[in-house]
DNA sequence: TCGGGGATGCGTATGCCATACGCTTAATGC
DNA sequence: GCATTAAGCGTATGGCATACGCATCCCCGA
């Protein structure tokens, strides 16, 4: 009896995944779980996470503090259902695309679009998803190799690859670009100038001569992602090719 | 004069790098910095981030509240502490080692090692590295690739991949092993399957179905880092050989 | 047409948190 | 021994999440 257990499941996964049922008594409500949501989501977005107060958040909404606990359970629910939210549908392809790696990447350009819209995602995945959003991601990476002759459990781990390749490159550029007004752009290449000094870190030194932190110099960053995943790409090709061979 | 920049620099960086002077003069401290970030290393370490508290910190410490800010200037400035104290040193090799895939393997196995000891570390992680101890492993990850032929660019985009890829990793399993009590082992394998119906997630619930999310079935956690680590330098093992022919 | 059940909106209160300010205390060097 | 100087810390402030309970208002059945 499947459904047992989903009496058993939190209410927040009732409501995640549409098992909530609806009420159509009482007062009309002022308030909905989606315009709680999508304000939540829209001031993280403006002022970052730490900025993001139950109490903030109904200022922004027009109520009081404590009305937005009729939609959510807490700020753990509220930020589920942001995430839930934000990260909205993975590109589609079918079950088996025969390009996996145009697929992929093209999963890895989004999602990256994704972390970069919404930099407070990265801040707060704790836990592995249990929500629809989240685990439409994942389906759909799983999907990008239906057509490779990886294992089940290869290919997973390639798509943990793909997707913690993209966290860090979006986390990486979002903490770089996000000085806010209290140092120019290229402030940490000259603090590192400053602070490591080529006796006590040689080869950091140099790739900081070689521009390596300046933003300026070089490709983009957007350019610099798409290099990366590449590379990473390339090895899951090996992997690819050796599976075929067995 | 770059002794001018020193003296503009935070009062944290000055101290973190050795620069602060001696002071030698007034009450003997009871407590030091040192003290204090190794209570908030044990502290974050033994019931994670959000118990690390000033006040709790303090009743660790057998001392007021507010004497910790005559050692640390704020919360911010103790977690910088904490994360420079708690990676320790990074694996020795050379400039230039013949074996670069071996080095850098070894700073993966050991960096990954650290996380998971001090699985706090990745989630405040939110600005670009400016302290000894972090600037001290970026820096061996670079002399690993220092025998390649590989651009000082080309090194760092390396080296970044591989270290999203163990925070990731380890980020993973750390929250796949820290149910606390309330859930079983498995508890997540089984939500999984509870939650990821075939219709909706075709090939989320055949991996689910191949025991991807079992920590039982299959390889141990350690042995999938390595895999996905493998596949992660097969990649790099092309970019070097195209570089060298190039 | 009109109660009454039921959910909504929210005022109040509690307890934890970081931390500014300034007093007390004690060690150093003259 | 006394001035100087910094350490330790008591008190207070303002923000935070949120438990509890009451007032409000709407749908539904009579």
């Amino acid at each position: 009896m499947p459904d047992d257990i989903g009496n058993e499941l939190p209410h927040v996964l009732n409501v995640l995944w549409g098992r909530a049922k609806p009420k159509g008594r009482g007062r009309t409500p002022a308030l909905s779980l989606e315009r709680v949501v999508a304000a939540a989501i829209a001031l993280a977005d403006e002022e970052g996470l730490a900025a993001l107060s139950m109490a903030r958040l109904a200022e922004r909404l027009g109520c009081a503090p404590m009305s937005l606990y009729r939609h959510v359970a807490g700020k753990d629910d509220l930020q589920l259902f942001m995430l839930n939210a934000a990260c909205g549908p993975p590109p589609e392809f079918g079950t088996a695309p025969a390009d996996w790696r145009g697929s992929l990447t093209r999963w890895a350009v989004e999602l990256f679009g994704v972390y970069r819209r919404h930099p407070w995602i990265v801040q707060l995945v704790n836990s592995p998803p249990v929500d629809p959003g989240q685990l439409a991601w994942l389906d759909a990476a799983l999907r990008a190799l239906g057509g490779t002759p990886l294992a089940w459990r290869a290919r997973f781990s390639v798509v943990m690859l793909v997707l913690h390749y993209v966290r860090g490159a979006a986390q990486l550029l979002t903490s770089l670009s996000a000085e806010p007004e209290e140092r120019a752009d290229g402030a940490y290449a000259a603090l590192l100038t400053e602070l490591a000094h080529p006796g006590r870190f040689p080869a950091l030194a140099r790739a900081i001569e070689a521009g390596v932190f300046d933003p300026h110099a070089g490709a983009a960053p957007d350019d610099d992602f798409r290099a990366g995943l590449d590379h990473l790409l390339d090895g899951v090709g090996v992997a690819i090719e050796r599976a075929a061979q067995a």
